[in-house]
DNA sequence: TCATATCTATAGATTTTATCTATGCCAAAT
DNA sequence: ATTTGGCATAGATAAAATCTATAGATATGA
């Protein structure tokens, strides 16, 4: 017994034709005869009088179809009832974000969020990269964002974004860009430790921690504005993420510099480690936050 | 989406686990999760956690699940009512049967089915095998039981049981066999025009009309009580049905002769036009007859 | 009553689906 | 660190639903 043959005997009974009942039901009158003809077997029971015109429930037929009537019933509010549940975005949601990241996408999408689903209540936490892993793990936290590839094979990922990093510093006689090569013998200005940004330019640019700091200084910034601060003053140079950049002011977009040859860039991923409770909302998180970035990057 | 696939996210969400779900619902683990993924892609719902230790059933699972319940319940309800139909021996049965069977088996099975079906309300109409087929066509009869075969092939019929003609007459010197071929020389009393049996007898063993019967006596009855005592009186012959023999008295079956060659008999079946309405109590006539009647055969 | 039209049942082929066995993978526990 | 228990996956097989085409049966109209 299935609820397709469940629904077929319905049909027939409400359009007392096996015919009509095949078109409602789409599929092919013999397809529908069929069924029918295997459930009353499998009941034990005839369910139509095919000779009468029109057709005719039978008294026990009756009886079935009362039934069958309820398991279609619920099995449609069981359908309707998964529509309803995906539509519905609302309820607490705990999203780390590392700071690289935060300080550009935030401003971006948190308005839009917020009003769009006034009933989703988004809580975001600044968090490194390993503390994000971790606090996903024991589910003090339900997503993520950070930038991949991350290490931790049992959390999931799913790409938001690609950033370029850009070049920001000063150069003699106006020269507005440098080769790949040239940059490795520069003074760069790092974010601190525990960044994974900054693990991320070093692994890049294939620095040598030692060589590019200024040996006299030792100091490394926490953010950004920190880092512009740094370079404006003693003329090195920093990367920036693309979101970050598109934020600047006229005076500073003149101090970005091209590379010669390619470009540097990040992966910017959501992550989860159980999706499972929350998984509409993490998913519909996904789209909106690539949607809302993709306008900003293009 | 199938009953299959909530039955087994009920033991899933029973046992906290698909191995002891799959055992419980006797498929294997594998076929089990294959099923529970399918369901989830289908409802795209995540509907259990399988990281959690017990595996946990989520938020959005929590109400599929309550509406699973739902329609196993019903389904399962439908399949209880189905049982307890076959079950049910029960209501008004119109039922016709042709005179020459009706004598024998009357007696045999109406005590019986009277008491063990106490809700059942057994018509019987004596009527001949043309009237009884009328009427099972324009439903004014349910059931019918007749001798086969018929030539109407939209009525359906099960055979009952098979019942030999036996002989009854009177030989000479205590003769009590005689061949075939020399029945056709003897004075063979018959039922009336329109019995069955008659033109079966006529035709089994080759008889013409007018050479059986004695030329000064036109007289033709309509019960084999009258053909007894007319045989007795003219020392004619006539072939009686086996289970009306049994009924004789000890005296007539002296008069009982056997064929030398082969046997006579004619088949009993029950048949229906509509068994629809009243089918499985028609199944359980079949069975309940054929039964009784070959305890007496026998 | 005969032909026609309509409707259901059946046959055979095809596609889909459920299920199984075997194995991989992961996590917890010893 | 290795083992154990449990879920997921792959590939093969079996079962079932569905389709097209056609037969058979019933009702309708001339």
């Amino acid at each position: 017994m299935n609820i397709h043959q469940l629904e077929y005997i319905l049909a027939v009974d409400q359009f007392k034709s096996f015919s009509k009942a095949a078109d409602y039901c789409h599929v092919t009158q013999a397809t529908l005869s069929a069924m029918v003809k295997k459930l009353e077997e499998q009941l034990d029971i005839v369910i139509f009088d095919r000779k009468a015109n029109p057709i005719a429930t039978t008294e026990n037929g009756r009886e079935i179809l009362v039934q069958a009537q309820q398991v279609v019933a619920h099995a449609n509010a069981l359908l309707a009832s998964s529509k309803a549940i995906n539509q519905k975005i609302e309820g607490r949601v705990k999203m780390g974000i590392i700071p690289t990241i935060a300080s550009s996408i935030l401003p971006l999408i948190m308005k839009f969020l917020v009003e769009k689903y006034p009933l989703l209540n988004l809580e975001i936490h600044e968090v490194t990269t390993n503390q994000l892993v971790k606090d996903l793990r024991e589910g003090k936290l339900d997503v993520g964002i950070l930038s991949t590839p991350i290490a931790a094979t049992d959390l999931e990922t799913e790409l938001l974004y690609v950033e370029d990093l850009r070049l920001y510093g000063h150069l003699a006689a106006g020269e507005k860009k440098m080769s790949k090569a040239a940059l490795s013998q520069q003074r760069i200005f790092l974010l601190q430790e525990g960044h994974c940004l900054r693990d991320q330019i070093i692994q890049l640019c294939d620095l040598k921690k030692n060589k590019s700091l200024p040996s006299n200084l030792s100091v490394e910034s926490n953010t950004f504005d920190t880092l512009l601060n740094l370079v404006d003053t003693f003329q090195g140079m920093t990367l920036l993420p693309a979101l970050y950049v598109s934020q600047l002011n006229e005076e500073r977009k003149q101090h970005l510099l091209a590379l010669e040859d390619g470009t540097l860039s990040r992966e910017v991923s959501i992550c989860y480690y159980r999706p499972y409770a929350k998984w509409n909302i993490i998913r519909r998180l996904q789209t909106e936050i690539t949607e809302i970035v993709q306008r900003h990057l293009s």
